[in-house]
DNA sequence: CACCAAACGTGGCCTATGCAACAAAATATT
DNA sequence: AATATTTTGTTGCATAGGCCACGTTTGGTG
């Protein structure tokens, strides 16, 4: 048995692994990949594709379906995928909420991040004919159907984020003044919101500087939480979306700074 | 019949659309739903919901897999799709001989489309480390995993191609000097490489401008076809990248021009 | 009220997919 | 080279899904 994993490491077996990657890589292109189109085209046995699916449903990298498969969650990828399964109530319904918030002709800045995209999802449903600059990909393509005006960011590509980031980034940004801004974070306390991954602070920071209306779209569970940067102050804000209402000195704080607080707890 | 359109028009009939509503919903949030989910779910038989699909699928809204149906709003491309399924093979070779001419180290600009897609797979498969600046979304998510370091453009984001364009998009090429660039194109003939989708001959103008090296990957299927809008003439060419040797008039222009050929078909 | 059209359900029939056990082929190990 | 081990292919069968035609229900219309 240890054997095996020696096989794997040295990738002496290059076939399996390669046409696993090859069968990821189909599925950040399309939604959904069937058993009987991959084995053509490796051409394999239906079989032998459907046991590279359940290896790579196993590790949770895709979801079966009846014929095939699809990406496990939706666009997004790696790091994402841990926080993309968590939760997912509450970050859709803050997304429900926070969507209502844009109106029809505003121009809007939206971040990246699950619950950002959550976002985007139910703009795209609600049909706000809008204005959109994102730096995230699956913010994009959710909206680019629909009836809303997408502009998307240059910058280095972070796949792990499917956002990109960097001086090129942030150089766009600043180039526009816009109604609204929507961004999220990994961390929320009185200090304000803070962030983790590198280089997604100072996009966010960008677009707060750049919006009239500043909204934070946040989950409860990161009350409290400290990211490694600093993105701004609770003054910052003029709003935050959350799934369950602050208490204690987080709440006094907000009140201090005069953050409106929208729960979806509440009507 | 024509009375079939004004119960529509003035919603009498709910329940089928608001069905069809939660459809769409249930997969803003998930990549796949199956019949016989919905169908429970529903209260209705499976051949209801299979109309559904059938319905939706026809306005482009879903893509129907067996067994279900998926998003069509992700990363995957409507027009696209009709290119994607037809000469498969021819592209993939193109893209697999054409990744080769990328060199460690080196700036690439590669330009959106089917085509091109392929190469990006063939070089995040080589893992050939090298700078890539690109306008489509596909080719960066294929590459933004491996060794590769994606630079993407900004721009309005064009839905039916994934990719982006615009004067944001020009400006951002123009401000770059590379190495390579690898485009594509829907018409080849000896007047040179034309585009039919509204803002792209611009884009692949731009990157032709700004690249010291300029391959036109191109399948033998458009030899003679004029697209739209002129890109370049056969002397912005340095080479070609085609599954057959082009012969007659078009063999002569190439080799007056100097343009070389490289053909899959031939070692 | 009678009528009509759209929407939905049912049953028959066929194909595609899933599953499991076994055989064959490819590759590693010694 | 001989032998394990892994990977892939094949076969048979159960099930799910797709499709077609027809009958029934629903809701609107004259």
């Amino acid at each position: 048995m240890p054997k095996a994993q020696i096989k794997d490491r040295d990738g002496a077996r290059l076939k399996k692994k390669e046409r696993r990657r090859q069968i990821l890589l189909e599925l950040k292109l399309r939604p959904h990949v069937r058993i009987s189109e991959l084995a053509q085209r490796f051409h394999v046995s239906t079989e032998t594709v459907r046991r590279d699916f359940d290896a790579l449903a196993d590790e949770g990298l895709i979801a079966r379906a009846h014929g095939g498969a699809s990406a496990s969650v939706r666009g997004h990828y790696p790091s994402l995928d841990e926080r993309a399964n968590a939760r997912i109530d509450e970050r859709e319904r803050i997304g429900r909420r926070a969507a209502r918030l844009v109106g029809e002709g505003e121009t809007v800045m939206i971040d990246s991040g699950s619950t950002t995209i959550e976002m985007a999802r139910a703009l795209a449903y609600l049909g706000t004919p809008c204005t959109v600059i994102t730096n995230s990909i699956p913010v994009a393509m959710t909206l680019g159907h629909g009836a809303a005006e997408v502009l998307l960011c240059p910058g280095e590509y972070l796949a792990a984020e499917s956002a990109v980031i960097g001086t090129e980034t942030l150089e766009f940004l600043s180039r526009f003044n816009v109604d609204r801004c929507v961004i999220g974070s990994s961390g929320f306390s009185i200090e304000g919101p803070s962030e983790s991954v590198r280089g997604f602070a100072a996009v966010k920071r960008t677009m707060l500087q750049r919006a009239e209306h500043r909204h934070l779209l946040i989950d409860s569970q990161k009350f409290g939480r400290k990211g490694l940067a600093h993105v701004g102050d609770l003054t910052d804000l003029q709003s935050i979306v959350v799934d369950s209402r602050p208490e204690g000195t987080l709440l006094s704080a907000l009140i201090a700074a005069r953050v409106d607080i929208i729960s979806t707890d509440e009507p």
